[in-house]
DNA sequence: GCCGTTTTCGGCCCGACTGTTTTCAGTCG
C-alpha cells in the first residue's frame, strides 16, 4: 500500500473517531499523520522496511504499527473494526452545515437517523425539532441545508470562485467606510478548488460595512450576521464569510484568515515558544488570553508578523505546512514566478482542430496581450471527436503558419507563432512519426485514452518522454477537477523519466485541470525537471488562464527559471532544439 | 494519539456566532 493509500485511511480514521466523539486532540493526531506521511518524499515502504517510522514528527508507537500494518499487509484490523461499528451515512452528515459529530451522535442514538435521506425524513416529521438541544430553527436549516446540497455543489473551483469574489470585493473597495479590504482563506492561497470565499475588511464602523456587504445584489441568502462578521449564500451557491476588523488589527487578521488551518497552528506555536500570543488580533506580550493594546506587539503588515516569529515574509501560496517554516528559517523561500514573467504558450488550438478561433485572429489577439509567442498544437488524427490533423494537414498548417509570421515580420512584429501539435499517445506509439514530429517547433505529447492499469499509463507516458522530439508531456494526469479523478499513474516515475530525457511537464491551467497538481512540482523541481504553463487554449480569452497558472505554480514552489515559457523567443528556440540532440 | 529547555502527565490554537439556553454547548473556520 502507498502512501497516498496510508494517508486516505488514516484520515478517514480521524472522521470516524471524530463522529465516535473521540477526544478531538486524538482525532486530529491522525489527521495531522495523515498529511505528514502524504507529503513524504521518500517511498513509504523504505521507510518501513528500515523500521524509521518513529522517526517521523507526529507519528508515535500507535501511529507506527498501524501504518507497518497497512503497507506490509494492505489491511488494518482496526480500521476495518471502526468502520464496521459506524453507519456509513453518518460521514455524508457531517457534510450538512450545522451537524458536528454531537449533533449527529444525539440524531443516531436517539431517533436512530443513521443517513440524510433519514434525516430529512425526521425533520419534516417534525421530531428533531422536539430533541434536547435542537429546535425549531435547528430543523429549518438542517432541511435548508439539505436542499441546498443537492441543488449546489459544495465545492468550486477557483476560477468561479475568482469571478463570484471580484465584485464583492468591488464592493468593499467602494464602501466609503472600509479602510483596507482583501481575499483570504483559500482564494488568497489560490487553492486549485474553493471551498468557501473569505473576505477581510478594516474599518471604524463595522456594523455599517456588513450591512452594506449583505445589502449587495447576488446574495440569495444571509446565514450569519454579527456585529464583526456576515456569512451569505451567493447565486451559484457560494457561500462567502466577511469579517471586519480595526485597521490596527487588520495585518493579524489577514494572517490568520488566509489560513491555511494548519500554517496557522505552526505560527502560534512559534509565538508561544517566544513568550508570546498570536491570534486574529494580534500579537501579545502575554501567555494568557488577551487583548490588552499595551501589551500589543504591533505590526503594519503580514511581513512584520513573521518577522517577530523570526521568519521572511511566507507568500499565501506557500502557507500549506508544506515545508515553507523549515525553508524559512534556513532563509530558503522561492522567489516564486510571477504571472508577467510568461512570454507565451506551447499548447494551444486553432479552428484546424477543435479551437474556436483562426490562426489570424489567434496570432493578432496575442500579439495585442504583448505575448512573444503562441504555439498552435492542434490534434492528432487519432483524435477524431476533436477534429484531429493527419499529417498532411499538419505540413499545410506549417505552411499557412509560416505565411502568418511572414506578414508579421513584414510589417516588423516581434510576435511569431509556433508550429506544433499535441500528439495522441496511443497503446504502442505515437499518432505522428518522428520525421513528421521532427518538422515541427513544438511536440506536446498527451495521454487522451488511458489504459485501466498504473503500471500500463506510466509505460506509455514514458515511452512518450523517451522520444526526443517531444518536448511536453501535456496533462500528466488527465484530471478533471470536480469531475474526473486522475487515471492511475506513477508519476514520480514519469517524472523521473522526464528528467533522464530532458522532457518538460506541463502545468495546464485550464482551471479545469490545474495538471500537473501543485503538491507534485517541488518534487519535479528537485529532479531538475522544467515546467510549462500552458493554458491548452481554445479559444483567445483562455489566455486569461496564463495568469491562473502562475498562481498554481507559485502554488508548487516555482521560480522564473524553473518555467519554460519565461524564456524570450530566441532562448526558447535554443531549448527547444536541444532535446533533438539529448537523447 | 503525540510530546517534553516548565512536563513521562497533562497539556494539545483560538475566537465568533447560533440556537437553545437562563450561562453555554456545538459548530465553524
Amino acid at each position: 500500500m502507498d502512501k497516498e493509500q496510508v494517508a486516505e485511511i488514516l484520515a478517514e480514521i480521524g472522521t470516524l473517531l471524530e463522529l465516535k466523539g473521540e477526544n478531538p486532540f486524538k482525532t486530529r493526531a491522525y489527521v495531522n499523520a495523515a498529511r505528514t506521511i502524504e507529503s513524504l518524499s521518500e517511498p513509504l515502504s523504505k521507510i518501513v522496511a528500515e523500521n524509521r517510522l518513529g522517526e517521523i514528527k507526529g507519528v508515535g508507537e500507535a501511529l507506527t504499527k498501524k501504518i507497518t500494518e497497512l503497507v506490509t499487509t494492505g489491511k488494518l484490523k482496526y480500521y476495518d473494526e471502526l468502520k464496521a461499528s459506524i453507519p456509513p451515512g453518518l460521514i455524508e452528515m457531517l457534510e450538512i452545515p450545522g451537524l458536528g459529530p454531537k449533533k449527529i451522535q444525539a440524531l443516531n442514538q436517539k431517533l436512530a437517523v443513521d443517513s440524510v435521506e433519514k434525516l430529512e425524513a425526521a425533520c419534516q416529521a417534525g421530531k428533531v425539532a422536539k430533541l434536547d438541544g435542537f429546535g425549531e430553527k435547528t430543523q429549518s436549516n438542517l432541511l435548508e441545508g439539505i436542499e441546498r446540497r443537492r441543488t449546489y455543489a459544495s465545492k468550486h473551483l477557483l476560477s468561479e470562485a475568482l469571478r463570484a469574489a471580484e465584485p464583492l470585493l468591488d464592493g468593499l473597495r467602494g464602501h466609503p467606510d472600509v479602510i483596507r479590504c482583501s481575499a483570504a482563506g483559500s482564494l488568497r492561497r489560490v487553492k486549485e478548488v474553493i471551498g468557501d470565499i473569505d473576505l477581510l475588511a478594516s474599518s471604524k464602523k463595522p456594523a455599517e460595512v456588513i450591512g452594506g456587504f449583505v445589502a449587495q445584489p447576488d446574495i440569495i441568502k444571509v446565514t450569519a450576521r454579527g456585529e464583526t462578521k456576515a456569512s451569505v449564500i451567493l447565486d451559484g451557491g457560494i457561500q462567502c464569510d466577511l469579517r471586519v476588523v480595526s485597521d490596527k488589527e487588520f495585518p493579524f487578521a489577514l494572517a490568520y484568515f488566509t489560513g491555511s488551518k494548519e500554517h496557522n497552528i505552526v505560527m502560534r506555536q512559534r509565538a508561544i515558544l517566544r513568550g508570546l500570543r498570536l491570534n486574529e488580533y494580534g500579537l501579545f506580550k502575554s501567555k494568557e488570553e488577551t487583548r490588552d493594546p499595551k501589551l500589543l506587539v504591533p505590526c503594519r503588515d503580514e511581513t512584520e508578523i513573521f518577522a517577530k516569529l523570526d521568519l521572511p515574509f511566507v507568500p499565501p501560496e506557500l502557507r500549506e505546512d508544506h515545508g515553507e517554516f523549515a525553508a524559512g528559517e534556513k532563509n530558503d523561500l522561492p522567489r516564486l514566478i510571477e504571472w508577467t514573467d510568461l512570454k507565451g504558450a506551447l499548447h494551444n488550438h486553432s479552428t484546424w482542430s477543435d479551437g474556436h478561433n483562426r490562426l489570424e485572429e489567434i496570432a493578432e489577439y496575442m500579439e495585442e496581450l504583448g505575448l512573444a509567442y503562441w504555439a498552435i498544437t492542434d490534434h492528432s488524427k487519432s483524435s477524431f471527436q476533436a477534429k484531429g490533423l493527419d499529417a498532411k494537414r499538419v505540413r499545410e498548417q506549417i505552411k499557412e503558419i509560416k505565411k502568418i509570421n511572414g506578414r508579421l515580420a513584414e510589417r516588423g512584429s516581434d510576435f511569431c507563432l509556433l508550429t506544433g501539435t499535441e500528439v495522441d499517445i496511443l497503446r504502442d506509439r505515437l499518432d505522428f512519426n518522428d520525421e513528421l514530429l521532427a518538422e515541427l517547433d513544438v511536440v506536446v505529447a498527451s495521454l487522451h485514452v488511458p489504459a485501466s492499469g498504473e503500471a500500463e499509463n506510466t509505460k506509455r507516458l514514458i515511452r512518450a518522454a523517451e522520444n526526443k522530439f517531444v518536448h511536453i508531456i501535456g496533462h500528466p494526469t488527465g484530471r478533471l477537477l470536480l469531475e474526473r479523478e486522475p487515471y492511475p499513474v506513477n508519476v514520480p516515475a514519469v517524472i523521473d523519466a522526464c528528467a533522464e530525457t530532458g522532457t518538460w511537464i506541463e502545468l495546464n491551467c485550464n482551471p479545469h485541470r490545474f495538471d500537473l497538481d501543485w503538491r507534485l512540482w517541488p518534487y519535479a523541481k528537485s529532479r531538475g525537471v522544467k515546467c510549462v504553463i500552458n493554458p491548452d487554449a481554445h479559444r483567445n480569452e483562455h489566455a486569461a488562464f496564463l495568469r491562473l497558472g502562475a498562481g498554481i505554480a507559485r502554488k508548487g514552489w516555482l521560480e522564473k527559471t524553473d518555467v519554460v515559457n519565461t524564456l524570450a523567443l530566441k532562448s526558447l528556440r535554443k531549448e527547444l532544439r536541444r532535446k533533438h540532440l539529448n537523447v
